[in-house]
DNA sequence: TTATACTTGCAACTCAGTTGATTTTCGATT
DNA sequence: AATCGAAAATCAACTGAGTTGCAAGTATAA
């Protein structure tokens, strides 16, 4: 996925050093078929090389706040990050209610019930989040 | 909202005690416009009686794991409830950037979008969870 | 009344994430 | 090459929502 981001460009265009846990950072989530915790990428990037947890948090937070990832808050008191690149469009995820393991769906087109969610008059929609719970094939097969 | 709900007969149905604190809990989501924090419950309940904390958790997750409660997962760390009675089917919600408040949204179908939720071959949706994210009418004025 | 299960309270804990201060690294300037 | 200042990383300590285990209280059943 999204192999065809050049990172390094990617941050020089955001005004930021290619540092090797920036990059560290956005390789992983490049790599990932699926949306990762902060503590996965932490021990990730720890295969790796020396990390310190504060230095990962701070990335991850200011890469946020740039739209460079997604934050999802799929459930509580953890959240999710994922690469917002050109590659990977927003899209719905599904989480399984047995194993919590989190799937990235295909987008879906929302035009029609877009307007909808508006809300009262006066609320600006940016964006909208879909999740999907169930139980996945896996634990299906399980039971 | 829902006043038309028997909350003592409701947790007889569970098999539940009407205990003063339950109720109070139910009488409160029932009563709030919008999906309440943990911490907001607790502090209305407390208006009316001493009561810890920890009670209020394990009542609000035991209503959760029965249906009773949904809990919503719209950012980290934070939960955030409302009822789940015959009266409050699921919905969307609005949550402000800005402000972070949270609005419960009008239901919408999702018939046409719920087969393309399904997601890889295998897995089973039980259900949707729709967050809007944007700007509410308050924060619009201010700005 | 006594036995039992259910409910609440208390204290201590967990753990993802945050804060502030300090040190290190890097790129520019001299 | 040596110096300097800003950006980046580190460290220890903290925060706070939620959890755990156990003791104490309360309602129901026998
Ligand atoms: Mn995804
Ligand atoms: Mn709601
Ligand atoms: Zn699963
Ligand atoms: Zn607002």
């Amino acid at each position: 996925m999204s192999d065809r981001c050049n990172f390094s460009r990617w941050l020089a265009l955001e005004g930021l050093r290619a540092t090797p846990v920036r990059l560290a950072v956005l390789e992983i989530l490049g790599e990932a078929p699926r949306a990762l915790r902060a503590q996965e990428i932490l021990e990730l990037i720890r295969a790796r090389r020396r990390v310190n947890k504060v230095t990962v948090y701070r990335i991850l937070e200011d890469f946020t706040r740039r739209g460079m990832v997604r934050k999802l808050s799929l459930e509580g008191r953890v959240n999710h990050f994922e690469l917002a690149c050109e590659h990977h469009p927003p899209h719905p995820h599904f989480q399984c209610q047995t194993c919590r393991e989190v799937q990235c769906l295909e987008p879906v087109a929302l035009n029609r019930i877009w307007t909808e969610l508006q809300g009262p008059v006066g609320n600006r929609a940016d964006h909208i989040d879909i999740k999907v719970e169930g139980v996945c094939h896996k634990c299906r097969d399980i039971s």
